[in-house]
DNA sequence: TATGAATGAGGGTTCATTCAT
DNA sequence: CATGAATGAACCCTCATTCAT
């Protein structure tokens, strides 16, 4: 215990139970949304006290939307919006690319990948938080996508028709997880975890549109 | 207090009652889901007593189950799965009625008009009614949409390429209120509640899934 | 049980365990003060449910208010404020009266007689309800004392003369209440409960006033 | 670090924190009573660690009966008994001066000066630390005051007719401190904390009381 | 039949205090 | 000597539900 070295080990440990709460509250937040989950709950599997939530995030609302920022952050660490994909491949491939990794980052059910469960239980129930994720997060990723779409089309970025092609692709991936109920009592054989399946229904989806683009008539 | 005279007008009483907590019960889950929803706000609408619920339905959860199935029976006479299409029109005029019918259902924000809202939230949390609603309300309405897409596709209604296909015309529809609230916050000019910009929809996803599908390779 | 008088008997019912809540509030709030009681004491000793106090009276706060407005109410139906004195008696008398039942009201410490602490709380934590209070309750007591004193003076009722005489007064009743604490401690053989004590206090200071009243020079 | 220098520099250091946790808490306590005043908030108006109180008084309780009692002692040195007064003045310039002085005492309202307000506090909830201020300091007030007042009775100093009329002095001089709250709505004109207004009621309460005294009839 | 007063479990939050560092 | 992260009891309040009427 070197007088030098305990400084950073406390910062550490510090740093180490807010992680811990950050974590548990994000299975607990997924698992249960906001109101059903409880402070108790989140605390005990943090392994910490029931005062823990208040003392290191001052309440309930201000953890969850500490966990919301936290879940979008390691999930984008995990699946990068265009991986392994260089910046001058042909509009093709990249969507391709964008395809998948939009599917696999929202069809992630691993331990510690509440993002997508997260983000779903937003759209029917936005919290303030979701103002500063749009602007922060989804808006750079929307002009990601224009940029492959819009030399496609032959169109600039902030053409309507752009933004309409963008919202047909993109939506066909997020269907998959917020209709997931539906899809899996309508076709209990699916496996949507299923890396293999994904990869299919990424395949399906960029074929799917970019025939639709590729021949889209030059009035909307 | 004849009992052949009283059991009639009391069914009548208890109908209207019942029919009332119904309403209001789709007003107050819609708004709040479930869990945030209190069953006194509920009587309250209703203009009824605080034991209502409990009295008519048993239980919070009765009444929501059945809720949901009323609601999709009024969303349903509302707006009619293919509404004054003939039976033997093209299939690509057939999918342009599906498409603005599922549309204008899904975006209706009338006052009464909570099937789209209730939905969304069981998508996210699922409760014991969706099992029923799938199998009787939604699987008829994905064998329709199978009719017509299938012969556009030449392939048999059971192909698997049919139902990625139907997923992905669907999916275009469910977006607009999946994630309206991402969608307004990136774009806040748009209209989505407006019968024009529906149609205006409607025709870009009708259009692009069936320039998709016209050019479809055999293989997926 | 007949029909026609259940209805009185059913408000009879409420109204005892609202009563019942009221007197066992008056205990607690007297004894610890506002933040210092609790709610679960309060319900314990009116022998009702945790939440009965948020279902009768909607918060801590408002039973709080109604405790203060009931405790005034029984205290002046207890000690009136001139107790069988005729309007037209020489000012003597009525000061006389006034002084020995402000002392009783004051020093009361009978079961139920928790209006004396609950001022002097007020006193030095004044609530929303002090307001109140002083301008239904107090102003007409401070006016009827100046309608005393005014005459023994020779002024008219508004001068600043009567003010200070009738602030010399009454500080000398309410100080055995507001000081009780140091004047048991200088003095532990005194009785401050004891009726025959508080009418030799009544004399004293009735007699001291008036002495010092009626040969108050003219100018102040 | 040699121990025999650290001690005294340390001792200086303890000594300060001390007195700025003394300070700190006489303001909270005083604004908000023993049991809303938080330590929390005392250490932070004190630029203290959260454990502060509990490292240097040991309990909340014993800082508070500490604070007491240095709040009694700078009061006493702002406002002395009987300032510039001879020892052997008149009684009635003895009591014109004492009478001034627990006025200007009681209703100091500077920061700092928060004895008037912790001592009312002490009245409607009074804490084991009374008991010693009663002793120390108090009774020797009751008998400076006791030897103006005999005096102008004509009656020895343990006589009860001079510890009423002490009472009766004293009383319309806290009046304004206990009663302020009610004196202040009814009369918002008033300027309680004006030294000038502060100088009118002791020429009042004392002409009012000898008046009083030098004509009290022999029998109580 | 229908009421509404009453219930009690459980929610988030606050707080003085402790203890390893 | 002094810290501040962590504790756990206790607070007020909300809610679906019950039961005597």
């Amino acid at each position: 215990m070197i007088p030098s070295d305990s400084i950073p080990v406390e910062n550490e440990h510090v740093a180490e139970t807010r992680q811990q709460l950050l974590v548990a509250a994000g299975e607990v937040f997924a698992e249960y949304g906001f109101r059903d989950a409880t402070v108790r709950e989140i605390c005990r599997r943090a392994g910490a006290n029931i005062a823990a939530v208040n003392y290191h995030f001052g309440d309930k609302e201000t953890l969850y939307t500490e966990v919301l920022s936290y879940a979008h952050e390691i999930s984008l660490k995990k699946h990068p919006l265009l991986p392994g994909v260089a910046a001058d491949s042909l509009p093709e491939v990249r969507l391709q690319a964008f395809v998948h990794s939009l599917l696999s980052r929202i069809l992630d059910t691993d331990p510690g990948s509440w993002h997508g469960q997260l983000m779903a239980r937003e759209m029917v129930e936005p919290s303030e938080a979701l103002d500063i994720l749009v602007d922060q997060r989804i808006r750079p990723m929307a002009g990601a996508l224009s940029q492959i779409i819009a030399p496609i089309l032959g169109l600039p970025e902030g053409d309507e028709r752009v933004r309409l092609c963008a919202f047909s692709v993109v939506s066909q991936c997020v269907f998959y997880k917020h209709c997931r109920p539906v899809v899996c009592r309508l076709y209990p054989e699916l496996q949507l975890q299923d890396p293999k399946y994904i990869a299919k229904l990424a395949r399906h989806i960029t074929q799917f549109s970019l025939t639709a683009m590729k021949q889209l008539p030059p009035e909307a």
